[in-house]
Order: C-alpha cells, then structure tokens, then sequence
RNA sequence: GGGGAGAUACUCAAGCGGCCAACGAGGUCAGACUGUAAAUCUGAUGGCACAGCCUUCGCAGGUUCGAAUCCUGCUCUCCCCA
C-alpha cells in the first residue's frame, strides 16, 4: 500500500510547482485505494483558441500519466466561461468570445485534446450545462462569496492597474465560475497551469464552504517558448499539437538550449537520470534526442526517424530536401523580375519583402546567389530551382 | 455628474508644426559564424515592376504653403473627485 501512495505520488509531483497540499493528496490516494474508487482528477480547457500547441500538452500530458495510474480525469470545456475570458497572467481585456465562436472550437479541441488523452476514459463536460441553469440571484449568491480585496491582490490585476489598463466587473467573476465547476463536479484534486493557482484555491473554498472536501491543487509551469517567452500562439512562438513531423522536428531544433531540460521533464517521459547525462553530453544530440521524443509521442517513431534524416540532410549536411514542392510558371509572360516572381509564387509576403530578400542575399535561383531583384527570369524550358533562404524551397515548371 | 490624462506600425514605446515611412526595444526575416531553424555578430523590417511614387500615427472634418504633431466633433480607455 504504501508503495503503491509513493508511486502515484510521484507521478503527480514530478514537474510540478505547486501541490496544495501533499498530505491531503496521500490521505486521498489512501482512501482512493481502500475504498477501490479512482480520483476524480480536474481540469479545464478555455475553448477561446481553436488550436493546442505544446504548451498546452504540459497539464494534458500530467492528466495522461495519471489516467494510465487508473484515476478518472474529468475534462471541463470551459464554453460558459470562454465568454469571459481567463484574466490570469493576462495584461490585457480579453475579447468575449460569442456562443457560436466557442462552439466551433469545440469540436476541434475534443480532437486535439485526444493527441494526449485517453479521450475514451475521459469524463467530458462543458460548464454550460450548469450556467445555464443560474438565473442572476444565483450569481449574486456566487459573487457574495469572494471579495474584492482579494480579487485585486492578485498580481494580474495590479499590474493591469498600475498600468492604467481596464479591467472588466465581469473578469472578478471568472475565478468564481470556474471555481463553481468544481462543486459540480466533485472532484478530488484540480490540475491547472502556473498562473492557475488562484483559480484551482477558489474552487477549493467552494467546495469547503458547501461541505465537500476541499479539492486538492497542483499546477504545472508554463513553458517557454521558442523564443524564451512564454508560448502563446499569439507570439507566434508555439509548436501546435498537430503539427506535420517535420515542422514539428525543425522547430524544437530551434528551441534556445537552456529550455531543453524543462521540455525534457514537462514533454517526454524519459527518466531524469537519463535527461541529466543527455544534458552533460553534446547539446545538439540532446535537442535532436528531444525533438524525436516529443515527435514520436504525437505521430510515430517512423515520422521522428524522417523528420530526423530530412533535417539533417538539409540543415547538418547543407543538401537540398527531398521533397521540394513544384509550381507552375505564375504568369502569361515569358519573362518576370526576379523580385516579381517570388512574389507571384508566394515566396514572399509583397514584392518590397522580395526585393529585401534578394538584395540581402537570401535567394538562389539553379543554386546561384542572385542580388538583382530586377533580374528578368526567364520562363524555364523543363524546370529550375528556387531557393529562400535555408528553409524555402520551390521548384518551377514552365506550366 | 464634474475635472484631468491618453489612443502611434506585429507588440511595447518615442516623437508634440517642416529634418517623419516615423527614435529605441522585442519579435520576425536575411547574412556571417556554428553545434541547429541554439548562442553570438551584422543588416533589413508600410506598399508599389522602387534612384521615384502612393497610403499610414483611434475615426470624421478643419486651420496651414506644410500636421502624427494645432482646432472641432465622434468612438474607446485610464485616473481623481462626487
């Protein structure tokens, strides 16, 4: 028994930041063994953006190891509470998110959600269910039970003070909402991110306060980014779950390396010890060893193995890729400006970026740097080659 | 209800009548180097078939030879007082 606690206690606490608290948690997997009768184990998702990135897989790949220890893992799509927006670690007014926006997210997230979990053993439920039900006196009733001393104490909103900006009477509430879920719920124990702490409490002084047991919190950190700042799709700085394998591979190469040891313990199951001598030896191998890790878990290992050899062929060893993409000649004409065609072809954004990247030095047409944007090219007999930069590659044909 | 402050490019943020397509930082892109799409360094970063031209500084008007900068109205936000 008591080793069976220690193995499950361990794998909640690996990588996690806070656990409020410990003891609860061990009393509670006592009982939940005693009694034969899994955890029920929390956690929210705001539908607000359609598409999960790594991010995201952080919280997801916590409730997977806890699923696989055979506790129950109750998934809350937050469609009520998307309409308010989680002001955690925000700075900004979130926009309020329509009944039909979050519906098409639903969908979606279920899916991408299913990349992680065991959606089968998942208990999903969306908090509509029962905001539905709440007529005004109700919310009242829900709002009388925090205080606004305690709402503005936290560091979101005093920052967002201090800098003047707005804040909605409706984000006080969100807290709350998403703390009622658990009283619906009955959960054991609520997982959520780092900026989730304030949160996870309320729900548990719900609870408390309805004479449920107080449900235990442990969040999990955020990670960084590709570049070092929190991800968020909105930076543009995320690797979403269903990205292609090799899209996936290249960007985790890109990853800065004092990040590799957080996605080591946060994205992939290999043993400290193991992530710990791969850190010691030669940063490049560890990150390629990170990338077919984190690869293999959302496709296969035979996609990690592609994605391995194309971006070392490509990157390592300088050869073009293998499957380079064709496109016809753009126009009626015989002859554009080398500036002009890449533009046609959507190689570049508008034909000023195209002239930066061939004045720069950036584009090779059949290998050959050329810095003319002017250049007239011709319309090719078979095909040539255009290159981008080291990553964009386009084949031509006459058409 | 009264008084004050503010809205600038992807983000943050200068500029407060001509020298402004708009300082700086981040991001992004390119180049060099390398261990890689790390790190570091350099450069670019509104659009246009581009030594020129066109459109941008919350929105709409106005003053002026000339406005991001001044005036009027509108929209939104913040602060203080009630």
């Amino acid at each position: 028994m008591k080793e069976r606690i220690a193995e499950h206690l361990a794998v909640f606490r690996r990588g996690v930041v806070d656990l409020i608290d410990e003891k609860q948690l061990t009393v509670l997997l006592r009982k939940s063994f005693e009694e034969s009768r899994p955890l029920r184990v929390k956690f929210g998702m705001d539908p607000s953006s359609p598409d999960l990135h790594l991010g995201h897989a952080v919280p997801l790949m916590k409730l997977r190891d806890i699923q696989d220890l055979g506790h129950q893992v109750v998934l809350i799509v937050g469609d009520a509470t998307a309409m308010v927006g989680d002001p955690s670690g925000r700075n900004k007014l979130r926009p309020q998110l329509t009944r039909a926006e979050v519906e098409l997210n639903l969908a979606t997230y279920k899916d991408q959600a299913a990349c992680v979990l065991d959606i089968e053993a998942t208990e999903i439920r969306q908090n509509s269910e029962w905001f539905d039900e709440m007529n005004f006196y109700d919310v009242l009733e829900l709002a009388g039970r925090m205080t606004v001393a305690r709402m503005i104490e936290r560091d979101t909103f005093q920052k967002r003070m201090q800098a003047q900006e707005p804040i909605g009477i409706h984000e006080f509430l969100y807290p709350l909402m998403q703390g009622w879920d658990s009283v619906e719920i009955a959960n054991d124990v609520e997982l959520g991110g780092n900026d989730q702490l304030f949160n996870l409490l309320v729900g548990r002084q719900l609870q408390e306060q309805r004479d449920m047991c107080p449900q235990v919190c442990f969040t999990m950190p955020l990670i960084n980014g590709l570049d070092g700042r929190k991800m968020s799709k909105s930076y543009g700085n995320s690797i979403g779950l269903t990205e292609a394998p090799g899209e996936m591979f290249g960007k985790i190469m890109a990853l800065d390396d004092p990040s590799m040891e957080a996605w080591f313990t946060l994205l992939t199951r290999v043993a400290d010890a193991e992530v710990e001598t791969l850190l010691a030896g030669h940063p490049r191998e560890a990150k390629a060893r990170l990338a077919r890790e984190i690869v293999t878990f959302f496709h296969s290992s035979d996609a990690a193995d592609v994605a391995s050899k194309a971006f070392d062929r490509q990157f390592r060893d300088r050869q073009l890729p293998e499957n380079i993409q064709t496109e016809a000649w753009p126009v009626d004409g015989d002859e554009l400006p080398l500036a002009i065609l890449l533009k046609e072809l959507g190689l570049a954004k508008s034909s000023s970026e195209a002239r930066r990247l061939v004045q720069q030095g950036g584009v090779r047409l059949d290998g050959d740097i050329c810095q003319d944007p002017m250049q007239a090219v011709l319309r090719p007999a078979s095909e040539f080659l255009l290159q981008v930069g080291k990553r964009r590659f386009q084949r031509v044909t006459p058409r």
